[in-house]
DNA sequence: CCGTTGATTTGGAACGGTCCAAGTCGCTCG
DNA sequence: CGAGCGACTTGGACCGTTCCAAATCAACGG
């Protein structure tokens, strides 16, 4: 047993403490999870043993017996997105409130990671997974997973066919507001910027994008779309695509808030000012959106109760609950800052 | 057990799997760590009743045997900063190389909370932690931790007094080749900007800034240190308060690239430019640095590395290395971009 | 035909808790 | 005074592995 002042040697356990308190194991153990049937003094006395060794509660070798884990699994498809953070933070956040302890997996977009880390988590017992998806899963990889049969929550990228429970924001509503705002502004010709139509969150906000162009009497034009990895790089790449246009757009509805930073930082480094000569906004909010130049407008789906969110749908399928009944579609809110050009328009009117 | 079929019931174990397969316990314990002991027939046939019936093999119990965790705590200040971000991933691939599997815990800068995840992740045996403490963490709170006696790394927050090995970069020489750097272009006002005092990384920080003023023989004014939050809001108050002043600097060096980003942000929104007007270097090189408005002068530690190294010294100090010799300081690079006027200054030689 | 050897296989005690049926103890009540 | 009761306490099986000493088996040499 560990020494209770130097802490070496065997680690104490229950039965050391028994002895040390001059009572069974079974009693330790209710002392341990507080039950009121110990009298006060044994309580006591068991508790200043346990005080003195140091004593560390083996919640691993408890579980073994209840067949019980508050380990969650948390895979993530690629923290060093903000975005992505931001989510794992909720999550985490919520976790711990829960009660459970989030075992991290960032898989980077690699599917074979993803296969190796769901199937390590298995074998490590956790109750249950939210998982946000690396490019390319579909329904048949879900389905055939090491991991099927375990409570699993899918987030922020929608898995076509997959009977797995979904959290996310309701991309299609959200686009459209955003692109509305635009259309209110004044635009005519708004482009779709980011990502590409084989990713599901694309498809909805495109949807969302052509629901507000076409309920403006606006034409709909494919041509418009100028599909670009998600990233600031990918935002740049875009805009210089859509510039090098004959009829360039006036704004630009960006799949995400790191697109639309890269395609502000690019109109500004070509000497065009973003929000004056040509509107931008993107989606999701992250920190950086307000500090960007100019401050990004764009669509808030308030990300870290999002991860909340899936932490109260994952809890709700290891309780049993139905899959469908734990899917969760978040609201979304447009964020008006500078980048779409509302103060220019806001100018104009001043001034006319 | 578990129906091969529905994956309903009882989970199999290995007891059901040696039952199905005519052979004991041990043997297919033996199968399970790929023993040379077991005859190649009999391997096949216990691989065969595994598949079928979908057997998960149990690590909590194993290691409830062997006394050993694949677990590893990672205690992170602030997720939502891109720097601890990399630094996650970093830990987290290098963990995962290793065999290992790490336990998230973002403490928020919160000291309860810091206290509360580390007895958790103690209960929950892990091997070893490895954690960017929150800020106000001490050698004492450390000493007296609830996981006191086990494994931990401290990395990029040194603890001064703690005998704990820590993983950081070379914070002093960093500071010192960017503020040479800035000399070297010419300027001779230089402030520090962001941090506070009770840092050590600030403290080692402003100490290369002073090594480099004074090397120059440029005086050391304390008034030309701006504290402030290490945010974007804190930079950008910290850059009006230094505008604000008789004598504005001509430059600033930032605590890191996040003040320095709220710096030319700050900047930019008063009509000066960064990088013409007033020159601005940051230090930890996120990836949002050379993406920023202008691309942001700032001194590389190679985060994803050090995280890879911070896995690494856990790693010896599990084997039984000593806590000194686990202790890694990086080296660091100066990356010149465009903030921090250099272009300018070539510019000027250009014309002259 | 038996002892020996090397190759395989195995039984059962750990590991550190939980759980529950059953036990102990001091009182009260008839 | 003994049964009954409530308040507490306890022994020992059990969870799914690992480990090791011992058992089994087949083949070989004498």
């Amino acid at each position: 047993m560990g020494d209770p002042r130097t802490g070496i040697g065997r680690p104490t356990t229950i039965v050391d403490i028994a002895r040390a308190a001059g009572v069974s194991k079974s009693t330790v153990s209710l002392v341990l999870k507080g039950s009121s049937l110990v009298k006060t003094e044994t309580r006591e006395r068991v508790e200043a043993v346990i005080e003195r060794f140091g004593y560390v509660y083996n919640r691993g070798a408890a579980n073994l017996r209840t067949a019980t884990s508050s380990f969650v699994g948390m895979v993530i498809s690629d923290l060093t997105n903000p975005f992505f953070a931001e989510l794992a933070v909720g999550i985490e956040e919520a976790l711990y409130q829960l009660g459970f302890v989030p075992i991290l997996a960032n898989t980077n977009e690699d599917l074979e990671r993803q296969g190796h880390v769901l199937r390590s988590m298995r074998e490590h017992g956790v109750a249950g997974i939210i998982m946000s998806p690396a490019r390319g899963t579909d329904a048949w990889t879900l389905a055939n997973l090491p991991a099927r049969s375990m409570p699993m929550v899918i987030t922020m990228r929608r898995i076509l066919g997959s009977p797995l429970p979904y959290v996310g924001p309701d991309n299609q509503a959200g686009a459209r507001k955003a692109v509305e705002h635009l259309i209110g502004l004044g635009h005519r010709r708004i482009a779709f910027m980011g990502g590409f139509a084989s990713m599901t969150t694309q498809q909805e906000r495109i949807a969302g994008w052509r629901d507000a162009l076409l309920a403006a009497g606006l034409p709909f034009d494919e041509g418009l779309i100028f599909e670009s990895m998600p990233t600031r790089d990918g935002g740049k790449k875009a805009l210089e695509a859509a510039l090098a246009t004959p009829r360039p757009p006036t704004a630009v509805f960006c799949y995400n808030d790191i697109v639309a930073m890269g395609a502000t930082r690019a109109l500004s480094t070509r000497g065009i000012r973003p929000g004056l000569d040509v509107g931008v906004v993107g989606f999701d909010d992250i920190d950086e959106a307000e500090h960007n130049a100019p401050p990004l407008t764009t669509v808030s789906a308030d990300t870290r109760a999002m991860g909340a969110r899936c932490a109260d749908s994952l809890l709700g399928l290891i309780r049993g609950s139905g899959a469908a009944d734990m899917s969760y579609t978040g609201e979304t809110r447009l964020v008006v800052r500078e980048s779409c050009g509302a103060p220019f328009a806001a100018r104009k009117r001043e001034y006319a």
